[in-house]
RNA sequence: GGGCGAAUACCAGAGUGGCCAAAUGGGGCAGACUGUAAAUCUGCUGGUUUAUACCUUCGGUGGUUCGAAUCCAUCUUCGCCCA
């Protein structure tokens, strides 16, 4: 439960546009890294709930992958914005924002302060400084988009993006195509250029903001996350995959522990090379995070 | 004891006289990122603070050649085959 030594916990402070407006502990850091055990920590001595910050934990019926907190945890500890959508359920860093906004804001009303914790580290930064309001594209849109695209090819959509929306085009990274079709929904949705949407603005929140961040040497974050998955295997991860193979399909299933999961099913990978898959890809998925935290550090620097 | 084959960068593995610091994959490292983000995408990976440049590499040594990872000799190690 309690967190490893030789972990440095690091501590911002986002100071709220209005004093007195209650506080928000944000507990962020890369996965396998102790955020939930810190959370629970925190939560039981203080007596708050835990808003969950993680994009996966959000979907009911995968909880060996997405390392759930256990029953006993949720039951010694409310949580809110977990388990609770089908897979098939669209969500976005834009949906939590206003989801976590809500249910913190209702935390504050309840005891002065809210806590929350993940690792999807796009959906931290949209609840502490928000993200542009885009329409959300209806799902006619988004298959014609597609079909579009697989039909007409990388240049063509390349081409369409020029032609509509020359600006983000110039900007848009040309190899990242699921970049550039989102743009394309954007645009046909909204009838007007993706550009003039993506403002950038941040949000003050009038709430501070304390954000956590738990710094582990890389060593010890790799040995924690193999174990953390030969857990995993050993607490009924293949059943779990094999629960929801049938649907491999889906956004929400296109996750680390799963995705390889499915390969071994399919016959083109075995057990073993999965699970040491499995290690591998979380080892990047970690070092993401990282260097998206280093990044965050820095714009904040380069804001004071 | 005899015959054959193989030795290449962190690993696997191409290359068989110049276009080779050496394909490709894995692994590693670094990065981008305003919407399904545990996603998606990119760069680097012998050294030299920059490099269309130079230096050192392809088991060891010695040769052949204007030029060798590539040819020859020999040594070492490892496989396989015959005794």
């Amino acid at each position: 439960m309690s967190v490893i030594p030789a972990t440095e916990i690091q501590r911002l402070l986002l100071p709220g546009a209005r004093p007195g407006s209650g506080k928000v502990t944000v507990i962020t850091g890369p996965t396998a890294s102790g955020k939930s055990a810190l959370a629970i920590d925190m939560a039981l001595r203080r007596g708050l709930h835990i808003i969950n910050a993680d994009s996966r934990q959000v979907y009911h019926g995968i909880p060996i992958v997405t390392a759930m907190p256990t029953a006993e945890e949720l039951a010694a500890v409310p949580h809110h914005l977990i388990d609770f959508l089908p897979l098939e359920a669209y969500y976005s860093a834009a949906r939590f924002e206003e989801d976590a906004l809500r249910v913190a804001l209702g935390e504050i009303e309840r005891c002065g302060e809210a806590l929350l914790c993940g690792g999807s580290m796009m959906y931290v930064d949209a609840f502490c400084h928000g993200i542009d309001l885009l329409p959300e594209v209806p799902d006619d849109i988004r298959r014609a988009t597609y079909a579009d695209w697989r039909r007409h090819g990388d240049a063509w959509a390349l081409d369409q993006l020029a032609r509509l929306d020359p600006e983000y085009r110039a900007i848009v990274d040309p190899a990242n195509m699921k970049r550039v079709v989102h743009a394309l929904e954007i645009i046909r949705t909204s009838g007007t250029t993706f550009t003039s949407l993506r403002t950038g603005t941040r949000r003050h929140r009038d709430f501070d903001i304390e954000l956590i961040w738990i710094e582990m040497p890389r060593e010890l974050l790799f040995s924690r996350i193999n174990t953390r998955v030969d857990a995993m295997v050993a607490a009924g991860l293949e059943e779990e995959a094999k629960s929801v193979y049938a649907r491999r399909g889906l956004n929400s299933l296109n996750t680390v522990g799963l995705k390889e999961m499915f390969a071994w099913f399919d016959g083109s990978m075995d057990r073993a090379t999965a699970i040491e898959r499995i290690k591998k890809n979380t080892r990047v998925y970690a070092k993401k995070q990282i260097t998206w935290h280093r990044r965050r550090l820095e714009s904040l620097k380069a804001e004071s």
